[in-house]
DNA sequence: ATGGTAGCTGCGCTA
């Protein structure tokens, strides 16, 4: 890992429902402070969103929820602004985007549609989403110097983020078409700021519970935190954080993280 | 090709 989780912190994490991972989340924060956490999968709709566990420690929280399914939320030190809560153009009832400004900084929280698999009407979905979000990406680049853009991807980059990349390739999260997409986001002018460190090999951010994959490792790094060239000079680590992921009840899904320095 | 577990909900859907 490349650095480790701190004060100047933007982090996202998919919690698999916030209502079971309030506790872990509200001691993640404790132990570290980070500036900005974006949630996926709260799966809690605004009116029982739980911020009053995450103010009582000094943050502010904004949540753009949905029951049972979806669901996004920020917890930041400083509160946010310019909220955007949908993909502009694109009409959908699923909660998937939320979007602030943190002082100079741009962070855009995302929950991608996982696409359950390839050739399916949920698939076909995920490659509409994509593509509307590079549309309204491309003016928030335009509008934005310094721009994180974050959350749950569900697609893996590039070979050593599966581990199994032979029996992952076109399949769900690893097919041509979902690199395609990702591949037009980072040409946006966006760095997987994972890859601009040296990095272990074998670090992954969700492994199957159905597996049970994380007892042998068998994951996809698929929560991702992509940032602006113009943050080049600012990041200054980039890491997966995989000690929720050993809790009782945990989340699937490891909090993952850059650094920026101030 | 399928199923395994987890969460939410009210036993099927989503991941």
């Amino acid at each position: 890992m490349s650095g480790k989780p701190g004060r100047n912190s933007v982090v996202s994490w998919n919690v698999n429902s916030i209502r079971v991972r309030e506790a872990q989340v509200r001691e993640w924060i404790e132990q570290y402070q980070p500036a900005v956490v974006g949630l996926q999968e709260t799966k809690v709709p605004n009116d029982v969103w739980p911020g009053e566990a995450f103010e009582s420690l000094g943050y502010h929280t904004v949540s753009n929820g949905q029951r049972t399914y979806n669901g996004v939320a920020f917890i930041s030190r400083e509160p946010a602004e310019d909220l955007v809560f949908d993909l502009p153009g694109f009409d959908d009832p699923q909660r998937r985007v939320l979007a602030g400004t943190f002082g100079d900084l741009r962070v855009i929280n995302l929950y991608v549609p996982n696409g359950q698999a390839v050739g399916s009407e949920k698939y076909e979905y995920k490659l509409s989403w994509l593509a509307h979000l590079h549309d309204w990406l491309k003016e928030e680049m335009a509008r934005h110097d310094k721009v994180v853009v974050m959350g749950d991807f569900n697609i893996a980059p590039k070979d050593e983020d599966v581990h199994d990349p032979e029996a992952w390739r076109g399949k769900i999260l690893f097919s041509e078409p979902e690199h395609a997409a990702l591949g037009k986001l980072l040409d946006l002018g966006l760095d997987d700021s994972f890859r601009l460190f040296d990095q272990e090999p074998e670090q992954f951010s969700w492994w199957d519970f159905r597996t049970r994959a994380f007892r042998r490792n068998r994951g996809l790094r698929i929560d991702l935190a992509l940032t602006s060239h113009a943050l080049r000079n600012q990041v200054e680590a980039s890491w997966i954080d995989i000690e929720p992921r050993k809790a009782e009840r945990p989340s699937d899904h490891a909090p993952v993280g850059v650094n920026i320095e101030p």
